[in-house]
DNA sequence: ACAAAAGTGTTGGTGTTACACCCATGT
DNA sequence: ACATGGGTGTAACACCAACACTTTTGT
């Protein structure tokens, strides 16, 4: 038999399959508190529970472009930094089927995110106050903060969550929200001294010294 | 609708679905080589080259234990630590149709597997000297081999290539070969350290001094 | 003048890199 | 005796935690 033949015979319907989702754990900062966008549930099951953005991957897309669509479809932001996560293969995650997931995450800045106040849309939700989540969502949340908390020592993540223009005391909150610790103002800066590139600009208006305004480099 | 209702209506099949699979990257190291283990296909598509082990996904198992069964019935080893490593999802990954292909690795020592020496069975060899595979699978031995490479330094995974006892220069000799560079004796010792413990026994019938076996900590 | 936060310098400790040397075995 | 690789000590350097201090603003 030769491949074509062999492939003309295959029926691939034959067996019977999982079905396959993506969910996207977006994050960002805002009011000093990391947040994850949640979306309430329309349908069953877990109606009316709140439930990460997710989709069904389709025939024609790969997993990093049904990642992107549903980010899209649920909040119009369109090429952000996703990352895969990790793939959740629990056999009763879903009580309506089979369905493995696999998850996604995004660090978006505050200022960058314009979500319609409607009840129907997703919207964020601080990470701390999450109580029951429909499926595993809240297991997957644990583990993108996991990740986030690791990756931000030795890539550039944390940028990710701060405008294009930042003052270093806005920067440091920030690695001190993700890492959930106090950071020493010097140290702190003596470390991301060779990311970062000062502007000419300063922030003032407060009751104190101005910051110096920043960009990456 | 109550959520009964709605689950009995409910028809997981109304969507065409892709096929979930499993690869395994099972790496040892022998002759002083990473070595990783492989079967030559006997059926289309990529008839007669070279592929990771794998197997469908079934409807009653989770993606560990699919981990776990593919890797027993290739090579009859049992309860080995298997990581999840990515999950693959082009499109034509695979000619017959869509299949998304969750990834694991393991780590074996060489002492440990016992495979029958058939044509029919999956044998190892070494990485460096693979040239194409079936599918996408040199990127996933790539991927994995990068994931050892981080976690080398910060866990004990080298352990898991070693036998129960060992000696130090043994020891060291895995972390050459996974990180791919030269260590020096005094400087690797001090950072191991702590997770090995000196037994009484020494490994003599060179002609040089005898090293001291251990044991992990 | 003072409060408040921005911004910088210094110190001690810890870990890493590189090298030099000693030790025990088989031939 | 000597070659070979096992095994240990140390100095130089880089890195990091902790703290003290100076600077610039608004009130």
């Amino acid at each position: 038999m030769t491949e074509q033949e062999f492939l003309k015979n295959y029926n691939s319907s034959d067996y019977e399959k999982p079905s396959v989702a993506v969910d996207i754990a977006l994050f960002t900062i805002r009011d000093n508190q990391l947040q994850v966008l949640l979306k309430k549930r329309n349908t069953h099951p877990f109606v009316n529970m709140l439930a990460l953005p997710a989709t069904f991957v389709g025939m024609d897309e790969t997993l990093d472009e049904c990642a992107q669509r549903a980010l899209y479809q649920k909040t119009g932001l369109q090429n952000i930094y996703l990352e895969q996560l990790y793939t959740w293969g629990e056999i009763d995650r879903d009580p309506r089927m089979r369905i493995i997931s696999v998850s996604y995450y995004a660090l978006v800045p505050d200022s960058q995110i314009q979500l319609s106040e409607s009840e129907q849309e997703a919207k964020f939700y601080p990470v701390d106050e999450i109580k029951t989540l429909a499926f595993d969502h809240e297991k997957i949340i644990a583990y993108g903060r996991e990740r986030i908390r690791n990756k931000i020592n030795y890539t550039d993540i944390a940028f990710s969550l701060v405008p294009e223009e930042f003052t270093l005391p806005q920067l440091q909150k920030i690695y001190e929200i993700l890492l959930n610790q106090k950071l020493y103002k010097a140290n702190f800066r003596k470390k991301i001294a060779d990311k970062i590139q000062p502007t000419e600009k300063m922030l003032s208006g407060n009751k104190h010294r101005p910051s110096r305004i920043y960009k990456k480099k």
